[in-house]
DNA sequence: CAGAATCCGATTTGATACTG
DNA sequence: CAGTATCAAATCGGATTCTG
């Protein structure tokens, strides 16, 4: 088994099971954990920091449609969750650089395969939809 | 390379130099496709299907927290983007499976390997942010 | 430049009740 | 069982203004 990802069993035995006290649960802290992650910004952000330490402005250049609000906030979360290392120089004009953590850095790889699935198979997501829209009730069960 | 993500490369170069028209320009139709299956149910719906065929009534009662009407509504977008199978038997009572389609299992794989991720080190972040709140601005840089 | 603060409309969300 | 309809609450998100 050459993948990276040790829980896959373990989830997998809990979900068929449905004996799981994880994410599953509605109580359960990491849930939070998961929202913040995939969040509409944070996923953009994660991934273009993955290319290296940014600068806020970049970071507002570069993950288009994103207002100064929503970045901030986003890098706030990333940053309280130890994802994002910020490091403010006192100058002036103020300069404030933005990179992964460690830990931060193993999530956004995360992020990009899903990312990188997604531009990479958008024409066959498009097709799929296409197909869809042709096949409306088409075919019944009993 | 043994691994699995054949646009890492492209989106890496692109990140870098800024020249992408791809997930990070507003206008770009995939940020749909991304933002429905990074949705807070969708995640877990998805996880959850990757454990095999469901009912409504199943995920309802495995995925914590979730109403019916967030739960319907996140099938119905997930069925239209092509992620899940929809089977209605017409019987009495009324009996409805989802399932995942081959696309949506590609999707759900590389979200369960983040979920995972969460779940694997959940401690791991919860230290991270505990080092955080004793590091209140100790260190600067000029 | 990097943000904090404020305002306010738009969207999302979730109980609850109802239906085939 | 598997939803839909409805309404109120909560959140999101952005434009704007202000500051060090």
């Amino acid at each position: 088994m050459p993948t990276d990802t040790p829980g896959a069993s373990l989830r997998a035995a809990l979900a068929e099971q449905n004996q799981g006290a994880h994410l599953m649960a509605a109580a359960c802290p990491s849930r939070a954990v998961l929202s913040h992650l995939t969040s509409r910004w944070a996923v953009l952000v994660l991934v273009l920091l993955l290319g290296g330490t940014r600068r806020f402005s970049a970071l507002r250049r570069e993950v288009g449609g994103v207002s100064e609000k929503m970045l901030a906030q986003t890098l706030d979360a990333l940053c309280s969750d130890g994802f994002v290392l910020r490091q403010a120089y006192l100058v002036i004009p103020p300069k404030v650089e933005y990179s992964l953590t460690p830990l931060g850095r193993e999530a956004a790889e995360r992020l990009a395969v899903l990312v990188d699935w997604i531009e990479d198979n958008y024409p066959r997501i498009e097709q799929a939809r296409a197909d869809l829209a042709r096949s409306v009730s088409t075919e019944q069960a009993a």
